[in-house]
DNA sequence: CGGAGTCAATGAACCGGTTCATCATAACGC
DNA sequence: GCGTTATGATGAACCGGTTCATTGACTCCG
């Protein structure tokens, strides 16, 4: 039979239809496993479709069913490590109830992400999982709330009535911030990334509210917002080691940054450790193996994105749930030899 | 169950014609812009078109069309770090081009990644980029052979015609065994993939050139392969530096295999330097700043994921070129500090 | 024996665009 | 004035499945 896959026409439900000498409608009752549908009838089928080496077009099924059995991902950056367990557990948790993944970076620019789902829209797709660059973004709402399709946020809070997945990033801060203020530090600066979404925005309120507890009035010229790639970290960290006043700890919030950190330190000749605490806000092997390893906070990425993936299902099966449900993973902080009382 | 909710009215082509007083022959020459339109009608359609909010289709231009605009990317795993720079590329380049990536993980089996190509192929996805977790695998060969859509493989080698973008490992290989030779090691210790696979096959080639040229047999003892995740190269250290006879300098040739190694020398309290060289097979944060920095091969996986986006357009496009052009990025080594001549 | 009820199979209509043979109109040449 | 072209618009057929009203066969029961 390999001779006759070389075909380049291909077989299609009226053809095998033909073969089976059976109505079309029946080759397809057949291939949705519809329940009437005698068994020999369905066996006839079912070898006609090995012999001819049918394979359904799923174009076609999209077209008339109007879903496309499409899930889209719309993340600000692939090239964030950790990011990679989200997709990959959602992907893998998609696949499973038989949908597709499609992906696209937005750049974290609000045009793009409108432009994104408008291209997502014409597809069809089913369900959508995305950040945002900025959640109060009006035409980025105004295109969220007349999206046909469920869409989950990952990682963003929202007025709207959108599900959620986010880690508690607030937490993850306050924990952080607490414990270099229990080992002493009064100066501490902060990297934090873009305070117009989430993460930065929690993590920036957790770190004031663990000063607040210690009573303690944090100087708000240690903290560096908007660190967005690994050369603003290292520019920004330059900048607060280099100045006068310098800070006794540094808490690199934003996720994915200690390298552009640490090269900064590097470079300047600066050590980790006895004069300079660092806490890096999301852990990594550079994190656990550096010397000295450095203090990190940890959550779940994979379970994020597992129930990123299992939300949407739901969504998209049209059960009856309550609108804009949010999972939090909690978040931990991993104490290493990088945080440390401060010198003197 | 109302129908509305069901599927919500959405503006079609005959919306337009009728809003615009044209025939749908006309909106759909004023989507495709087809020359033998006038400028009168086509503005006139256009503001029917922003009036109603109308979008097209994808989904029903595809059926008509034959192709849907959609490439699939499958690779081992998305958790490899800097994987994601060759997707991120290449969705950079393909949705420059009018196309949606597709992403799914082969976890590394024949049978994923031939389940995947099925899938592809009823998605009428027209292009597919991908690893092989063998090459030589008879049924997975089979499934490409048969594949109705170009298909790109990415950093592996196939006698088959089809394109492919690799990067020159065997090069990398080759420059970090004779640089540990020519710092003079004898006893050097490598850690490699799957070696039914091009990049550790090659891996293992330069390695033993390496070998070749300086007149030394390699110790087929201390060569590890199989290495693929990090518990793997836990174990595989552990296992190299517990016994007797132990490797004087180790080359981590396996793509991101540099932390479980040295997660396992720590435990053992084993440092990189005097008396342990080690050379990392890609580079990373974590070998850029450990201490001591670690030797390390590097090449360009974002100009990969381009030319393999660009070379996979050019076969979609149909273009006239000859079957199986294989690009080839170089890899270059970074000498650091974690490689020095042996102790005494 | 006849009427009601059950159940599987049928096939035409449909999803929403694109294509192309056909047609209407205007311009042009003689 | 009439035939010939050129140009642009038309709309029915088509892509490949799914759906559902209808049909046909068969069973059950009074």
């Amino acid at each position: 039979m390999s001779l006759q896959s070389r075909r380049p026409q291909t077989v299609k439900v009226r053809d095998v239809a033909r073969e089976a000498g059976v109505a079309v409608g029946t080759v397809s009752r057949v291939l949705n496993d519809h329940p009437t549908v005698t068994r020999e009838l369905r066996e006839r089928v079912e070898r006609a479709m090995a012999d001819l080496g049918y394979e359904v077009d799923v174009t076609a099924q999209s077209m008339r069913a109007g879903r496309s059995r499409l899930v889209a991902c719309a993340i600000r950056d692939f090239d964030i490590p950790r990011f990679a367990l989200f997709i990959k557990e959602a992907e893998a948790v998609l696949r499973e109830a038989g949908y597709t993944l499609l992906l696209a970076s937005t750049t974290n620019r609000p045009d793009v992400e409108i432009s994104l789902l408008r291209a997502f829209r014409r597809r069809r797709v089913d369900g959508v999982m995305m950040t945002l660059s900025d959640e109060e973004h009006r035409d980025v709402r105004q295109a969220l709330s007349e999206a046909p399709m469920p869409v989950l946020l990952i990682d963003r809070d929202c007025v709207g009535a959108l599900d959620r997945v986010t880690a508690d990033h607030r937490q993850g801060a306050r924990l952080a911030t607490g414990h270099l203020l229990g080992l002493g530090h009064r100066r501490i600066a902060m990297l934090v990334g873009d305070t117009k979404a989430f993460p930065s925005r929690s993590r920036l309120e957790g770190f004031r509210e663990a000063h607040a507890a210690a009573g303690i009035a944090p100087d708000s010229r240690l903290v560096r917002d908007n660190v967005l790639s690994s050369e603003d970290a290292y520019r920004a960290t330059a900048s607060l080691m280099g100045g006068t006043n310098t800070p006794t700890a540094l808490f690199v919030a934003a996720m994915d940054m200690l390298g552009g950190c640490l090269r900064a330190l590097r470079t300047m000749g600066l050590a980790v450790g006895d004069r300079l605490s660092v806490v890096a806000g999301s852990d990594s092997d550079l994190a656990e193996l550096h010397t000295p390893p450095i203090t990190s906070i940890e959550w779940d990425l994979a379970a994020m994105g597992r129930h990123a993936a299992i939300m949407l299902l739901e969504r998209m099966r049209g059960d009856e749930i309550e609108r804009g449900r949010g999972l939090t993973v909690p978040t931990e902080l991993i104490i290493r030899g990088s945080s440390r009382p401060p010198a003197n």
